[in-house]
RNA sequence: GGUCCCAUCGUCUAGUGGUUAGGACACCAGGUUUUCAUCCUGGAAACAGGGGUUCGAUUCCCCUUGGGACUACCA
């Protein structure tokens, strides 16, 4: 049965490096049907920050990644607070002094600085000297009857050599001399998480740790730990940390770090997971690259993981989220539709469009209702106000944007602005040069549209709108383009817009008459 | 400084003792679409360097270089 922990501290937010963890984690032990443990490392009093564990549980809920034991859940290896384990901790601690594997240490602070300075100046490794190693036990009594405060120093036996196999890394070596006599238990009475982490792993009997390569200098110490209790360690996977840009370890100062920070802009929970877990991880092969939580449990693998660190790219972030943002809102329109009518025809006429054909036309009215209500959820936020009225122009309105809204609705209102206010132009945006698309055509064809607008009442089909534009086309004998563009121009005021035909539909007949009319009268100011 | 870890396009990566070193993101060009976007097609772009081992190394070994992590009574 494996059994694996995510461990974090509670500093007020969940780090994507850490999210990466704990859904490796969590990939390994669903991967083979065991359990995820989520304990609280909260032995640092000073970092202690409030409401910190709710919110990170929050997080990893909200991911999915959701533990099987954990503070909250409760389980059979409770409490999963170490601060509320702190007499096993005191208890084992007894144990290391007794089989002499530890020792008290009475130095002050300012001794220990001292010392360090001492040792960095004559360019040696800092390291505790092991001054109250060789305390006699007199000397040791003394100071416990003068109450000194002490802490509990790990003894490292020097002559070692330790040697681990590390599930990523694979055969790692450390000469046990270089390593520091290191703190175990705190003069407060609080472990450090040297001691903790190897208690509480064994005694919630954790088969795979794994966690950020920051620890790979202190796993032997914690094999030592192990073997000092003699106890089994369990397996360890050190997994190479998130960069920055420039390579170094992923920090706050160069963007956003907290899985917070990216809900908040708008990413979504497959996405973030997607893009974490290939981030130094790959199942090999030409696999799809769109997985969600079930499926990349089905592939993972802790081998394939790998050793090298890599760059948190929020480009490549960006075009998971908008896969996903995509494949969601096509899921659900997907779905919707069929409920409503099992013989929907489906049509798509390229990678990522649809239309939905009902035969029903009130099957067609409520499918709009819900496509439409679906776009205006995802942007509503980012929707200034005054655009957010009129109920069933707004709906038009949004379905014309939808692509926009799928890939990137913070923008949304620069390119929907248009439709709720006349925008200001040139008259030299009527026309086009690449289309042959001077004043006099773009006045001939708007001229030729108004004329034709005036006697269509079809403005509700937007076929029907295609249909007597391609006519106008023909009967001037002009390019498409000829016609189209000085007429998108002149609804739309803009240089970048939908389609003209939607456009029109959405305007409909009034509105884009009295556009044509602005348009030609700035080209009677023009000429 | 010491200890340890790491090294394929700009980025994420696939891959093998013999490959035209593959894909994705980003980028560039062309095409479709009235415009932007989308979509389609194409392009540029990598095995850090030097030694070995080998008939043959990007792949295995060593060194160099470069990068990173750790070096607290933090985790």
């Amino acid at each position: 049965m494996i059994r694996t922990r995510f461990a974090p501290s509670p500093t007020g937010y969940l780090h994507v490096g850490g999210l990466r963890t704990a859904l490796y984690s969590y990939l390994l032990a669903k991967k083979h049907d065991g359990q995820f443990v989520l304990r609280i490392e909260d032995t640092d009093q000073k970092r202690e920050v409030e409401g910190a564990t709710a919110h990170l549980m929050e997080m990893l809920d909200w991911a999915g990644i959701t533990p099987d034991e954990s503070p909250h859940k409760g389980g059979p290896y409770e409490p999963y607070i170490q601060s509320q384990r702190t007499e096993i901790y005191q208890k084992h601690a007894e144990e290391l002094l007794e089989k002499k594997h530890a020792y008290r240490c009475f130095c002050t602070a300012e001794r220990l600085t001292e010392m360090r300075e001492h040792q960095e100046k004559s360019k040696k490794a800092p390291m505790y000297d092991r001054h109250c190693l060789y305390l006699s036990d007199e000397e040791i009594q003394k100071n416990l009857d003068e109450r000194k405060s002490f802490v509990v120093r790990q003894k490292i036996p020097l002559e070692k050599l330790v040697k681990f196999k590390d599930l990523v890394r694979g055969n790692v070596t450390f000469a046990a001399k270089t390593l520091d006599d290191h703190v175990l238990l705190k003069s407060d009475g609080f472990p450090t998480y040297q001691l903790a982490n190897v208690i509480d792993d064994h005694l919630m009997e954790i088969t795979h740790v794994i966690r950020g390569e920051e620890w790979l200098p202190s796993a032997p110490k914690h094999i030592l730990l192990y073997e000092s209790f003699e106890w089994d360690p369990p397996e360890f996977a050190h997994i190479a940390l998130l960069l920055n840009k420039d390579r170094t370890k992923l920090s706050k100062r160069q963007g956003d770090v907290s899985v917070e920070d990216y809900i908040k802009k708008g990413y979504s929970k497959e996405a973030i997971i997607n893009f974490i877990a290939f981030l130094g991880w790959h199942p090999g092969g030409d696999s799809e690259e769109i997985l969600n939580l079930e499926e990349l449990v089905e592939l993972f693998s802790i081998e394939k993981v790998h050793k090298a660190g890599a760059i948190f790219d929020i480009e490549k972030l960006d075009w998971f989220n908008w896969q996903w943002s995509r494949r969601k809102f096509h899921d659900g329109l997907h779905k919707f539709a069929k409920k409503l009518d099992q013989n929907v025809q489906i049509e798509s006429p390229k990678k990522g469009e649809f239309k939905f054909k009902f035969n029903d036309p009130e099957n067609a009215k409520e499918f709009f209702e819900h496509r439409t209500t679906e776009l205006k959820t995802m942007c509503f936020n980012s929707l200034a106000d005054a655009y957010k009225e009129d109920d069933d122009f707004l709906r038009k309105v949004l379905l014309t944007v939808e692509e926009k809204i799928l890939k990137d609705h913070k923008n949304i209102n620069e390119y929907v602005s248009f439709y709720f206010e006349d925008k200001e132009y040139d008259a030299e945006l009527l026309t086009h040069e690449k289309m042959k698309v001077d004043f006099a055509t773009a006045k001939t064809a708007l001229e030729k549209i108004k004329e034709k607008f005036n006697d269509f009442d079809s403005f509700e089909d937007e076929e029907k709108i295609k249909e007597i534009l391609l006519t106008t086309v023909e009967e001037l004998g002009f390019k498409n383009g000829q016609v189209f563009w000085p007429l998108r121009a002149a609804l739309t005021g803009e240089q970048f817009s939908p389609g003209v035909f939607e456009v029109a539909w959405v305007l409909g007949k009034d509105q884009s008459l009295e556009r044509i009319q602005n348009a030609l009268d700035k080209l009677e100011n023009a000429a």
